[in-house]
RNA sequence: UGGGGAGUCGCCAAGCUGGUCAAGGCACCGGAUUUUGAUUCCGGCAUUCGAGGGUUCGAAUCCUUCCUCCCCAG
């Protein structure tokens, strides 16, 4: 927290969602000294007013968190940049038969853009949300010249770093993460002892904005559904029908409605599930392994693309690293190779030390050093 | 309508020498976990065994009639 030593008044704009750990963010900040205001991000207009809607309580939520911490709220609306830069992928992205991570998008273009730059228009020197990651200034690079690491939440169960491995040099330099060194129960503890409202409300999970409506049901509002075969990846059998390649993802088993197939189980008619191995767009197939452990859901390689790296610069190739190839996997080694240089077309070849399960085109491999996290890529 | 075989939960599939006998798996549903999509975990899931009749203290299990399906014959 080297970030106290300048609290002196220092007003610092804290992005409230109406969640416990936003609440104690601002909170904290407030009995560092800082002067704080919370701002409310409105990122999605909702087409309905039906049960999904939990936005609404999360503004009363948020308002009465600043009512109790004493400091003021302001609302903004990003939702025309949401559906510009974040949605508009994220439906590109399912129709080209990926699976993409929304929420990376929308640190990345929204908390970390819009609302850094509103803030700043405002006439803020700093930004803070309640994510649970670190910012450290270092100072080792020579010529007096700082750089911003991104480091993992103390937290290791709730480390959100994976979704801010897109941010650069220059939005860490602007960002405070008050919660970076704490643990939940001690956020939950404190927003209890302040008195916080939403000191035990629930931790809210599901595309962020669009909430924990049935995701199928969402898509199919802004997706066309074209049903096709789904075929076993063995022996190209047909064995039953899918809606809509995008309902599905690399190693998913909910949703393939394949039941009991003659010949297909064990002495004791014992049989194992089904999961999603492959998808052929160009086909509308998709393909489908039985058994959680069959080989074609493990590989110990992948490509990166559309990479970012925190430093501003990639980390150095043939380096033993680990990496997470989805949110929550366990930080795996791995080495790296970077080809095509740097830039647009850049592309980094990651290799496991151990085979890694569903490897899914679209969802991103985040890099680090330890604690660091360097940046990453998505998956081709 | 000659011979043979089979009809048990959405799909497979135990049980068919009559007595907690309606296993199990998959699917599905619900919950837990989770700031993506998933995975994983826990829980639920046939008063009924193609239909009717009969034997029996008691039948999915025995008898019988009917219906349906499959194979071989035609």
């Amino acid at each position: 927290m080297s970030a106290a030593d300048g609290a002196d008044g220092m007003k610092v704009v804290v992005g409230i969602s109406g969640g416990v750990d936003s609440a104690v963010a601002a909170l904290l900040l407030k009995r560092q000294g800082y002067a704080v205001s919370g701002l409310f991000m409105k990122n999605w207009e909702d087409d309905d007013e039906g049960d999904y809607c939990s936005s609404r309580q999360d503004l009363i939520d948020a308002a009465s968190a600043c009512d109790v911490i004493g400091i003021d709220l302001e609302v903004v609306n990003f939702s025309r940049e949401y559906k510009d830069r974040v949605f508009a992928d994220f439906l590109r992205e399912y129709e080209a038969g990926r699976t993409p991570n929304p929420d990376i998008l929308c640190n990345s273009e929204i908390k970390f853009r819009c609302f850094l730059d509103h803030a700043m228009n405002m006439g803020a020197e700093r930004i803070a949300t309640g994510h649970y990651a670190q910012v450290r200034a270092w100072e080792g690079n020579g010529g007096g010249s700082r750089e911003f690491q991104l480091l993992k939440g103390e937290d290791g169960t709730k480390d959100q770093s994976y979704f801010l491995y897109r941010l650069t040099q220059a939005q860490l330099a602007k960002t405070l993460f008050p919660l970076g060194a704490l643990a939940k129960r001690e956020v939950r503890r404190i927003a209890a002892e302040a008195g916080l409202p939403v000191a035990a409300k629930k931790d809210s999970t599901g595309i962020c904005f669009i909430g924990e409506r049935p995701f199928r049901e969402f898509l199919m509002r802004y997706l066309p559904t074209r049903p096709g075969e789904i075929r076993s990846l063995d022996d190209g059998r047909v064995l039953g029908e899918h809606q809509g390649l995008m309902y599905h993802t690399l190693g998913q088993r909910k949703g393939l409605g394949i039941g009991g197939i003659r010949a297909r189980q064990d002495a004791a008619g014992e049989h194992e599930a089904w999961y999603v191995a492959a998808k052929d767009v160009a086909a509308n197939v998709l393909y489908v392994v039985q058994g959680h452990g069959h080989p074609a859901l493990l590989k110990e390689r992948l490509a990166a693309v559309s990479l970012n790296w925190i430093a501003g610069r990639p980390p150095h190739a043939h380096w033993v690293y680990t990496a997470r190839p989805r949110y929550r996997a366990p930080d795996m080694p791995c080495s790296i190779d970077l080809q095509e240089g740097e830039g647009k077309g850049a592309r980094a070849e990651i290799v496991f030390a151990e085979k890694q399960w569903a490897l899914t085109p679209g969802q991103s491999v985040v890099l680090y050093e330890s604690k660091v996290c360097l940046g990453g890529g998505i998956i081709a």
